[in-house]
DNA sequence: AAGAATGTTACATG
DNA sequence: ACATGTAACATTCT
């Protein structure tokens, strides 16, 4: 479900609905292999009484800022999902925690997967040491794609694709970015042009800002789909170019888009615009 | 009813 | 060290 569109949208989400300066009267874990690093309990503990002082994004990661030497650190995964609200007398078998907001209101983890992991952090320079540079941050130049692209054997797609390289992108803002800048995703990386490596960079801040414009992409209709805090849905979707669209034609050249597999991940591509150079 | 699904990672192999 | 492949996590949907 949350690539960064959809995690910069859920934390968007989370400060218009003033999270920002509540304070976390309980906490409950109803799933405990959800925390990640410590026991549940300990975990409640540790959340309890706690201001919430800030929320951020990094890479995937939705980031709690608490008034307490720790933050509370979060990654969705595929399917995990906040609700911010009022009441709540049943709740769903999908709810694996609960946070009680000094303002009568829930935080609720939702998840029906399973994939998803809470995670206190003392060092959050230390825990996102790893990770790559933000696509949409001013750090991201050319020239930083070009050191990533540079001397590297592997296959573009899976490549962009790899947090430690670059963060936030993942199987839809792929496909779609390298649609945009007609490169083939099994390209390997160090072939690239430097007039092809900027059609990229556009590309992907393109992709990524379209996306978080429209609150991120919900596909299907599902309530196993992306849905923010507020219980909205991403109207994205209709503007994906490549992404589960095979069998339709390429807005571009009207060639059909075809599915194949690469780094073990469906991918569109339309194999008119997208076309493999010699050098692979 | 088998297979796929927005993600990550540990482990294996070349 | 690097590139690639497989399985696993857990559940729902097609």
């Amino acid at each position: 479900m949350p690539e960064l569109p959809e995690v910069q949208t859920v934390v968007n989400d989370l400060i218009d609905l003033g999270l920002c300066g509540r304070t976390i009267v309980k906490a409950k874990v109803h799933w405990p292999r959800c925390i990640s690093g410590s026991e549940a309990e300990s975990f409640c503990k540790s959340v309890q009484a706690r201001r919430i002082c800030k929320v951020s994004r990094r890479a995937k990661f939705i980031v709690l800022q608490m008034d307490c030497e720790q933050w509370l650190v979060i990654h969705l995964r595929m399917t995990g999902r906040f609700i911010l609200k009022k009441t709540q007398k049943k709740i769903s078998k999908h709810i694996h925690a609960e946070f009680f907001l000094d303002d009568q209101r829930r935080l609720q983890y939702h998840d029906t997967r399973k994939f998803g992991r809470f995670y206190l952090v003392k060092n959050p320079d230390e825990f996102f040491r790893e990770y790559g540079p933000e696509p949409l941050e001013k750090g991201f130049t050319v020239d930083a794609l070009v050191q990533i692209v540079n001397h590297r054997r592997r296959q573009l797609k899976p490549l962009l694709l790899d947090q430690k390289v670059i963060a936030g992108l993942g199987n839809i803002y792929v496909d779609e970015a390298l649609w945009k800048a007609k490169l083939h995703p099994v390209q390997r990386a160090e072939n690239l042009t430097l007039s092809q490596i900027r059609t990229l960079h556009r590309a992907i801040r393109a992709v990524l800002k379209k996306a978080i414009q429209n609150n991120g992409t919900t596909l299907g209709k599902g309530e196993n789909n992306f849905s923010s805090a507020t219980g909205g849905r991403g109207r994205n979707a209709n503007h994906l170019n490549v992404f589960r669209r095979t069998g339709h034609q390429c807005l571009r050249c009207r060639c059909c888009i075809i599915k194949i597999i690469v780094a073990q991940r469906s991918t569109h591509i339309c194999p008119s615009c997208q076309r493999l150079g010699q050098l692979s």
